[in-house]
DNA sequence: GACATGGATATTGTATACAAATGCCATCGG
DNA sequence: CCGATGGCATTTGTATACAATATCCATGTC
């Protein structure tokens, strides 16, 4: 993280996912190194990054631009992050192993107390929730898997969804969690790839409905102006 | 393909998947630069992507080398190349319009054609193949999904895996080929699904095959020195 | 003889200068 | 007024120089 081109990397991932650079904002490579502190060079490797996140697109004539996440594209995402953590929980829970397990469990305490608070600590939630998937996808041994996975997680898309989630959804993640453990527990590779399809599609559910709620008051607010 | 790191890209990934930079050699940025007639600049863009590739890897400190691809890895790559391409047939099936159809019909014929000669035409074979698999990627309509698969086809090994096939071999291929085509014709992303699962596990078995052969012809090499 | 240490050597990281290309806009002709 | 054209401004691509860092080998010490 020390490196120019590292720091450039996160600079720009930050301005995105925060929304600071909105979808479709152009990104000239000497604004953006002025931004970071750094020459174009880094911002440069940091962009082709960005590129292979999917984070930012490029015209046909080499023009970046942060890349605009239409309601298909973010379903897409959905589905495939789906499809290769339910094959990731499956490999965890046949190569399971004790001390594994017991790091699982430490991470849903994490979780847990994180939701106890009348407020819940939604950070300690996300670092918790964070912690479990990437020991589960250690523990499924796949680089290749994990590789593909890290394209796919932590979109723009999934922390806001994550930051506005109710007592009640954070609540039922928890418990699918628990779940999960269960299925990790009795090296039940089929149960664990079953819960962890659901795991997700839910959550893509809970974020198309906010999505929508979205909508209609933008909607409502055109409306009455 | 006209920019030098364009260049630098296709030049470095032959070499690599031709064997002439075998595995775990060491890639040196000034080296590289020299053989492709650019500068470091380009080489180390091209790097990065090889990277992303996983064709390459790089050690704690910064320095390249070519991947070495022991058998697991291979099976791993396989096995999500199965399920992602398996995904997109029953996506492409669900979504097939007559155009694609007939395009891929005529991929086929290709393909058919490539087969019948007395020595088969193997490039005819591969660019038939290759177109089939990309207009199925196309009609499947996912950004993601198409790029995910890129990173896993035309590795190293499929290349030189589908160059030892036989002709019963390869026969066995184009079979399957006209039976997925008939499912996209009847719009059945079931069917088109558990046939593509097939097509490339088996080819993966093809390769497993051909793979503990080598290693027995050497043992017995090795014996008889 | 094994191992640590130091510096020479090689390699990667970054900045900058310049070349090539793209986009923008004003001007001109219809 | 609309569209084409040319040239200026901006942006990206490449080369190169220099800085930082890692590797390697020789030397010295225990």
């Amino acid at each position: 993280m020390s490196r120019a081109s590292d720091r450039a990397y996160s600079a720009i991932r930050n301005m995105i996912l925060s929304g600071e650079l909105p979808a479709g904002a152009q990104l000239g490579e000497e604004a953006l190194a002025e931004m970071c502190g750094v020459s174009r060079t880094p911002v440069r490797e940091a962009l082709r990054r960005l590129e292979a996140d999917m984070l930012v697109g490029r015209t046909d004539t080499q023009r970046t631009f942060v890349a605009d996440w239409s309601i298909d594209d973010v379903a897409d995402a959905f589905e495939l992050r789906a499809m290769l953590e339910a094959r990731a929980a499956r490999r965890a829970a046949e190569r399971m192993t004790e001390p594994a397990l017991a790091r699982i469990r430490a991470a849903n305490r994490t979780l847990s107390a994180a939701i106890q608070h009348p407020s819940p600590d939604v950070a300690g939630f996300l670092d918790g929730n964070r912690e479990f998937h990437a020991i589960i996808l250690e523990v499924a041994g796949s680089r290749r898997l994990a590789a593909l996975l890290g394209t796919l997680i932590e979109q723009p898309v999934v922390l806001r969804t994550a930051r506005q989630y109710s007592r009640e959804e954070l609540r039922r993640s928890h418990a699918e969690h628990e779940e999960l453990t269960a299925a990790f527990a009795r090296r039940d590779g089929a149960w664990a790839e079953a819960i962890m399809t659901s795991h997700i599609l839910r959550a893509y559910h809970a974020y198309a409905d906010a999505h929508r709620a979205r909508l209609d008051a933008g909607t409502q607010q055109e409306a009455a102006e």
